[in-house]
DNA sequence: CATGAATGAGTTTTCATTCAT
DNA sequence: TATGAATGAAAACTCATTCAT
């Protein structure tokens, strides 16, 4: 039903088309930031990054793919800052891994928290379900090294991977909406460690 | 800036516009069911409510409105729901408080799952705000009931009732979209008082 | 081209007829005067009136014959003023005639300027004309009553009463916009009539 | 509560936009004078214009600034004739002078008589003042130098000047309408410079 | 007489996208 | 490569008027 190309037409090459294909995206993040979805017109996004609006459709197939070019590479970048953290956990105790693992939760989403949040809430369903069901699965796998030694009755394994995910992506985006301070504080981010050694160890 | 009325605009009284009131209603609930926002229109709704576009605005002064009372009425009925398992509660112990509460909770999303995921995952923020506020404190007040005796470090009540209602919330909001069986085979509802059990007591 | 009769449909006989009659126009009246000929709708006038839109279309065939028939009787009114007060200056000196027609010209139009402005400035041309040219001709042999003693060279006495007419009502209709205090007063009032000594004595 | 802009979004710089923006300008002419105001929609406008309504929004940001465009560019060319022909009368007499503005005042206005008529007549009044305020103080500054000699008792230089452009305005815009022939014959014009010698001299 | 419900036929406006240069 | 002009298709919303009761 939805059969549009949501990737790049072409990553640019020359030096003059990297600075229109980064202005381009620049001004879909503040647009998304400043004004949310429901304003991101593509003559808008154009106007702002200063390009014409046949010179977007020259990188970006349609509208779409601009906020999935940006919600792909945001899902990278956490990704990448959240493994990295967690490289180091490796070998470590169970308790020094949960809070290892809640640092890099907190960290990735204190990135760019204003355009997390409208990924979170403004961007319609259909444009994400392909860049996250990608990352997910590694994501559960790195999730299960904490709690493999945990003990609940009547979870599984797998299933107490997904509760944990759930259950830490909502408690940091909603914070983010909600208690924007404590997050930045690391209030939210002690609760959270609290929390789940509480619950895991 | 949002200065628009979410309101409907007359409630209707006669046999005739009643029906038309809630074929509209209904059709807007199909659309948001089957296609989703996005392709929620006006004149969508009137067509498929077997009604004309000028009736459907003798109604709802605007589009949001649409969406705003069936949101209203879905979160009343949420609440009533909940309220209602809850009042037996009163006197129980926390352990039975905490399952009461889980039963309630899964029990209100349990009603119409697929409109609950279009509400948490395709209705733009700003139109649910104004609506979610209101019962919100009440709610939070519920909550504080089960917390009283806990005792954790380092989190106040009001905080840790925050945490619970966000938890509990989206851990079965997200089962609707990636666990739909367990939750209604039951299987969420008891990994969810598990683990608050294991939280709280 | 705009073969739509601007005649009320029915004189009302009894007496709660009259009563829905009137409450239609004078709901029309505080429309126009309140917010103008734009915001004049059939089912606005019917709410403010307090009776039904099929009731309002019992007695007006569309929604002109509200404004025609408004327009009419004030201009009747307005005529009826007017003549009233010259009646008396038949056999008066010229000076004397000016005098009257000036007061008779300020009067009529002190009544309920805002009205009259609504009409001078807001409703569309095609309204007035057919009601207009029906009191025109009379009006004007008035003013010739007042020219006739007059000798400007070169400008024929129909011409001249004409040119009287439009000047004064011009000047009039103006004042309520610009100075309208000074029309209160009775500055403009002074001025007009000096002028007109100045011009045809 | 009027803060609609009325000014043209860009001004082309393409000779083929300057071909568009020019065709839309003309087909509003063209309707505004045979069909009125009442007739003019935007779609009716781009369709005579032969250019799709979403080109007529590229440069014009609401129906109401093609309306305020086309009686600004008129009222400027107005202005323009009127001071040029008074340029040459500044050290004449005042005889000559009252016979140049009113030569002036004529033949500015019999530039294009039927949009004229449709301005005076037919645009809603609140479409008019934000152009008309502007030109105003300087014409009527052009006035007072006509009737600084004249001594009328009982009214200010100000007053004067006010009821002069009233004066011969409504005569001029009436003239239109009611006596065209007289008008382009220049037989208004004569009376009106006779009335104005007997008033002012 | 009176009514509230219902609507046909428009109206203004928007926006992702394509085209000619 | 780059651009500004142009547009098709549809969106939200309005209102004078008719109809069933």
């Amino acid at each position: 039903m939805n059969e549009i190309s949501l990737k790049p037409l072409k990553t640019p090459t020359q030096e003059r088309s990297w600075a229109t294909y980064h202005a381009i995206l620049e001004a879909t993040t503040h647009i998304l930031i400043e004004q949310g979805y429901k304003t991101l017109t593509t003559n808008h996004v154009a106007d702002r990054a200063g390009v014409s609006i046949a010179s977007l459709y020259q990188y970006f197939p349609n509208k779409e793919s601009l906020v999935a070019t940006l919600h792909t590479n945001h899902a990278k970048q956490t990704r990448n800052t959240i493994n990295e953290i967690l490289k180091k956990a490796k070998n470590s105790s169970t308790a020094t891994m949960i809070d290892l693992f809640v640092d890099a939760m907190v960290k990735a989403h204190s990135d760019n928290p204003e355009l997390h949040r409208v990924f979170q809430e403004e961007i319609p369903r259909l444009l994400k379900t392909a860049i996250l069901k990608e990352g997910n699965d590694q994501f559960l796998e790195t999730i299960a090294l904490i709690t493999q030694n945990t003990d609940l009755p009547s979870i599984s394994a797998k299933d107490l991977a997904w509760t944990i995910r759930i259950m830490t992506h909502s408690i940091i985006h909603q914070g983010i909406i909600d208690r924007k301070d404590d997050l930045l504080s690391g209030k939210i981010n002690r609760e959270l460690k609290m929390m789940l050694h509480k619950l895991l160890l």
